[in-house]
DNA sequence: CGTGCGATCGTG
DNA sequence: ACGATCGCACGA
């Protein structure tokens, strides 16, 4: 499988996002290999973005990293609970990033299994399975992605995405982002971006 | 220093 | 529909 590389991520949000469905996303942990194949994804274009966290050029010791290169993780904690794993994307300064939303489980299921539901996979109901990637926080939950991932290099060993090169046949849809109210006439934007009919679409 | 709230999720 | 739960961003 191909890790992409650098030059793949420094481009624009919404073209890396739409190129990122049907990629698959790696988290080395321990002994444990943990991987999906991403299904849903959303675009945060930087500080012209009213629904980015680095909108305005807002620069703070978390959003730090959007303003960074393209190619590393922004790792960010959610409601007291949750963590959720972008992708930075464009040159520097721009505060681009892609949210991965949610994947289909590929490898390591048995640890996603443990790391959501302290059972192993042989356990999973059928929903389970579902349920075990169909959210950004599900995702980071079951492929054990936290702060300790923040700024990680996405060409490295611990954390990164790759291409198996089989032949993409999916319809992409597009759609409105979601949980942004906050942010005006960005909410409109059509920057989520979805494998067509894929099970493990976020509700 | 105080406070309001969030790119979510599970349960009721 | 609602509560959990806490770090962050911002204003005083």
């Amino acid at each position: 499988m191909d890790k992409l590389p650098k030059n793949f991520y420094q481009r624009n949000a919404v073209v890396v996002a739409k190129e990122l469905l049907g990629k698959n996303l790696v988290h080395r942990v321990g002994a444990a290999t943990i991987s999906g194949k991403i299904v849903e994804v959303e675009a945060y274009v930087g500080a012209v973005d009213k629904a980015a966290h680095s909108y305005n050029s807002r620069r703070t010791p978390r959003t730090e990293v959007m303003f960074g290169p393209g190619g590393y993780a922004y790792i960010y904690f959610i409601y007291g609970m949750y963590y959720c794993m972008n992708v930075v994307t464009g040159p520097e300064n721009d505060g681009q990033a892609v949210l991965i939303r949610a994947l289909e489980p590929a490898g390591g299921v048995d640890q996603m299994a443990k790391n959501r539901f302290g059972k192993s996979q042989g356990e999973l109901t059928k929903k389970q399975r579902i349920l075990l990637t169909n959210g950004p926080g599900k995702l980071c939950s079951a492929l054990g992605i936290t702060k300790e991932n923040y700024g990680e290099d996405l060409t490295g060993d611990r954390l990164y995405i790759g291409d198996d090169n089989e032949p993409k046949k999916f319809q992409v849809v597009s759609s409105k982002r979601i949980n942004i109210g906050y942010a005006q006439e960005a909410q409109d934007y059509l920057w989520r971006f979805y494998i067509k009919e894929n099970p493990y679409i976020s509700k």
